[in-house]
DNA sequence: TTGTAAGCGTTATCAG
DNA sequence: CTGATAACGCTTACAA
């Protein structure tokens, strides 16, 4: 009689079943589960076989009431601004699950209950409930009370997105001003000598740090540089700010943008002025290397995330944490990549 | 005597400590927990206090061992085109996690494993450890393995996207036709007799609803009406499609589009021949309604999915089979939402 | 190397 | 309405 594939019954077979199965104790099951090692070669063949048999899987509540370790990392989603959502949740979060998985570790997604909507109370559930090891933030702001709230509490927990200098350093972020130099030296390379930044929500730490990096740079290398909106801008329309920009005195011959949908807004008010966007016309810049930049004609030059390091990297400190290792002095800064495409090249 | 294992209890309390500071036994607080009306109201208000002076959350790993109930949804991660990732994801599980946190359950995010991606394989490491209830599937095919396998195996499932009629009709999804007759009934309303369509993908069964509810429309009214890609295009670019179409016999005056990036590519096509975007021109209509819409100028006229209702109509019908009720026979189909913008209206 | 015993924190059963 | 006792399935300590 021809056996089926192993079927994973409804009725999931537990470890005394495989220990008959196996004619051993449920211990050596365990044991060749845990620390195959122990386990006489022949032995852990046989169990092995059973094992694959009977598809058996631990009950994972009950290896982590006895063991207390979740194997389970929680991921606290950003309350976004629905307008203007993260652009990188979904890449990202593909990818921190893929590096969980990868150390065997499942992600727990969770946000603040929506009447408070109040981080903080969200996390003391989860971590009073035992369900996670520990926590992975993002989008950490300049004075982030969930930083300031998990390290008082002590879970251990890795940040996408750098932490204050008073603040334990369990981060990792992209270099926000890096990047922006290598924009501004990729336009100065095509030859461009007056150049734009636009800008928004500035006070986020990454978008500060995009435009410090585009003025620092372009300083650096002597070009005419000018931020929108600037700090006295009455918030005008990102369009008609850098219509203005492209009809002044100094009209700048490149734009670089904060975002990709920013860019999109470069690319309104260039063509609003009878210009044309790439190296000929006005070249533009955006940052996240969304799919809109390969939507766009030209197709926009943009600002790669190496967002499968950063899961990796995230998830490699955190275990680091739960495993008692010494703790990094400081925070890990990865390099991004620049895309480079006809709006600027 | 064995010793416990070396727990780091970040003073989180147990049951034990709450009956001992109420002076009552362990069940009671059970009970006081899970059951609150066969406790003594006196007796009810001494433990609660205790409770929140002690800041007792059940652990969830125990109850989850005694009671079965794991309180958890997974929800499979579709393995997109990273060139083309949904555009829904990041928002659709920010309202699935609020939605099952409204009925105490948390979302488990899984991915295959990278080397084979195999969902099914996926779906019973999953199961086997008993990590979830339920499963929450999306992006439903037409002949889809994942379905198959999780009605094969019994495990509780709903899926956001409709499944085939020889399988269990454990759907929730949006009227993908209906959406793009209100879209033609929309310009048809505007004065528009002549109307293309651009799609792509159109194996994917909301893609293929989507043509097939434009073209029904127009013909019901009476429109002249053209489809991209035709079946016999040898797929030329989106742009160049719209552009050939524009510069036709019956130029459309209006074009939608299957999706919001697609209507980028008819922008783009409108613009390159010299025509304008928006009611005097050729009208322009997207679908998502993702943030690209209000960057366009003009913006853009979208169709907006319900997603929180959708979220919520996946947990209740998950919760609902999970209680054992009565399965609805049929799928829930809800209705989406026209955001008219400048470029149509 | 393997088997025995204990107990993780909770809830269900059933006695008072 | 309350409290003792027994599991749930697993891993750790220790004895064989």
């Amino acid at each position: 009689m021809p056996e089926g594939p192993p079927r994973p019954r409804r009725g999931a077979s537990t470890i005394e079943e495989v220990a008959r199965a196996a004619g051993v104790s449920r211990q050596t099951v365990s044991n060749a589960l845990n620390a195959p090692h122990r386990v006489r070669p022949e032995t852990l063949e046989r169990v092995t076989t059973a094992i694959r048999e009977l598809g058996y899987q631990p009950d994972q509540s009950a290896r982590s009431l006895r063991s207390g370790a979740r194997r389970t990392l929680g991921y606290l989603a950003p309350v976004d601004d629905p307008l203007d959502p993260n652009p990188l949740m979904a890449g990202f979060l593909e990818a921190l699950v893929d590096a969980a998985g990868a150390e065997g570790r499942r992600v727990l997604l969770f946000r603040p209950a929506p009447p408070t909507a109040d981080p903080t109370a969200a996390i003391d559930e989860l971590v009073a409930a035992r369900q996670v090891d520990g926590l992975v933030l993002a989008d950490v702001l300049a004075e982030d009370a969930r930083i300031a709230h998990v390290a008082r509490l002590g879970v251990p927990f890795v940040s996408f997105g750098r932490t204050g200098p008073g603040e334990p350093q369990h981060w990792v972020d992209i270099a926000n001003d890096a990047a922006m130099a290598e924009v501004v030296r990729h336009l100065a390379a095509q030859g461009h000598r007056r150049i734009g930044y636009l800008g928004a929500a500035e006070e986020l730490p990454w978008m500060a740090a995009r435009r410090a990096g585009f003025l620092a740079e372009a300083h650096r290398l002597g070009l005419t540089a000018v931020a929108l909106p600037g700090a006295e801008a009455t918030a005008p329309s990102a369009v008609a700010a850098v219509r203005a920009l492209l009809r002044g005195p100094d009209r700048p011959t490149a734009v670089a943008a904060g975002s990709d949908l920013l860019a999109l807004d470069v690319y309104e008010a260039v063509r609003a002025e009878g210009l044309a966007v790439g190296p000929g016309g006005v070249a533009v810049t955006g940052f996240h290397d969304t799919p809109l930049c390969r939507h766009l004609h030209p197709g926009l030059t943009s600002v790669r995330l190496p967002l499968r390091a950063i899961a990796a990297a995230l998830v490699g400190r955190l275990l680091g944490r739960l495993r008692g290792e010494a703790e990094p002095a400081a925070g890990l800064e990865l390099p991004t990549e620049l895309v480079v495409r006809g709006s600027s090249g």
